[in-house]
DNA sequence: CTTGGTGCAAACATTTTGCAGCACA
DNA sequence: TGTGCTGCAAAATGTTTGCACCAAG
C-alpha cells in the first residue's frame, strides 16, 4: 500500500505536552538516551533529524531512503533500532492504520493520533479531537478502567470512489 | 503478543445491518462466493464456524487450532484464502491494534469496531459508541469528504499497572 | 579504554503464491 | 465433469538478531 501523509490538518505543533514549552527533540533524545546507559551516536541523530522533516506519518524504509538522499548511509537494522529508542524516548509513537507496514509519528507531548485517512488518494491528515478524550475518558471510568490512551481514525473519501470496502 | 479477546462489553449483536434481521451468515457467505463464482466448500464452511464461536478478536492462527482441536485438518493457506473471502463478504473485517499480527472481527452489518485494549491483561472488549460516528461524519463535512467508516481504540489499565508506554 | 553501536547477512514470523491432485456445483 | 479448491512447501515481506569490527563517553 502508498500512501502519502499530507501533514497535520489541525496542528500538530500546539498540542504540546506540558511545562517544557518545545525542548529540542534531540535534548529529550540524548538525555533519554543517557538516562539509559546509551549512546548518542550520529546516526541516531541522523535518524531523528530525518524524522523532524517529516510532515505525518512515516515508515523505516521512508527514514532509510531520507538518509540514503542525504548522503548518509545507515543500515536498516540501525534505523530499526532506532525506532525502537525513539519510542521508548516517547519521541515518536507507533501509529497502526495499515496492517501489512509500521507507521510512527511524532508523539513529543501526549497528544493523541486521531487521523483521517484517505480511501481514494491515501492521504493522511491529522486531526485533533479533544472529545474523543473525553469519551475516553467517560467509557474507562465506566468499565472501572485507567485510560493510557486511545487512538481514532477516520476513513473517507472524496465522492462516491468506490464503496468502502474492508475499512 | 498474546491477547485474550473477552467478548462483547455493550452488544455485538443487536447493531446489525438494517433490514435482514440476521440470515444465517453461512447464508450469506454462500451467497457471496456464488455471486463471485466460487465454491462453498467444508473447509470454507468450517472456518466460518469456528469464527462464529469466537466471542471477540481472532487471529488466523487461532482458528486454525480451533479446527484442529474439533478434528478437521485444515491447511495455514486456506485459513487465510478464507479470511480473504469472508472479508470480501463483508462477514469479518481487519481490526488494527497489533502491527504484529492481524486481527479480525465479525462484522456483519456495518457497526464499527470500537474497542477496549487492557494493556495489562492484554483483554480486549468491543463497545459500541454512537457519538463516534456523529464525531466522524462532523469532521468529515468539514473536510468536505464522505466518510466511509471509522476505527476506535482504547486502551486502559487496571489500576496503576505501569505507564502506558507505547500505546 | 570500556561499553555500547554499527553494518552485514542470516534468522524470524506472518502471510502469499505456484503447483499437482482433489472435489464441489 | 470441468473449474475452482486444497495442501504442501517455497517465496515474499517486514522486522529482529548474532557477530566482528568500530566509535562515543
Amino acid at each position: 500500500m502508498d500512501l502519502k501523509p499530507i501533514g497535520n490538518g489541525g496542528s500538530n505543533h500546539d498540542a504540546l505536552g506540558d511545562l517544557e514549552i518545545m525542548e529540542p527533540l534531540c535534548a529529550v533524545f540524548r538525555r533519554s538516551l543517557r538516562d539509559a546507559g546509551q549512546k548518542y551516536t550520529p546516526e541516531r541523530a541522523q535518524i531523528l533529524d530525518a524524522i523532524l522533516e517529516i510532515d505525518g506519518l512515516f515508515e523505516a524504509d521512508q527514514l532509510q531512503t531520507m538518509l540514503r538522499d542525504k548522503g548518509f548511509r545507515v543500515s536498516k537494522a540501525t534505523v530499526y533500532r532506532t525506532i525502537k529508542l525513539l519510542q521508548e524516548a516517547q519521541i515518536i509513537r507507533q501509529v497502526l492504520f495499515d496492517s501489512e507496514l509500521a507507521h510512527y509519528q511524532l508523539a513529543y507531548g501526549n497528544q493523541p493520533s486521531d487521523l483521517v485517512v484517505r480511501l481514494d488518494t491515501n492521504e493522511v491528515v491529522t486531526i485533533n479531537v479533544p472529545e474523543l478524550s473525553e469519551i475516553r475518558d467517560r467509557i474507562c471510568a465506566d468499565l472501572g478502567l485507567v485510560p493510557r490512551g486511545h487512538r481514532f481514525q477516520i476513513y473517507a473519501t472524496d465522492r462516491a470512489s468506490d464503496s468502502g470496502d474492508d475499512a
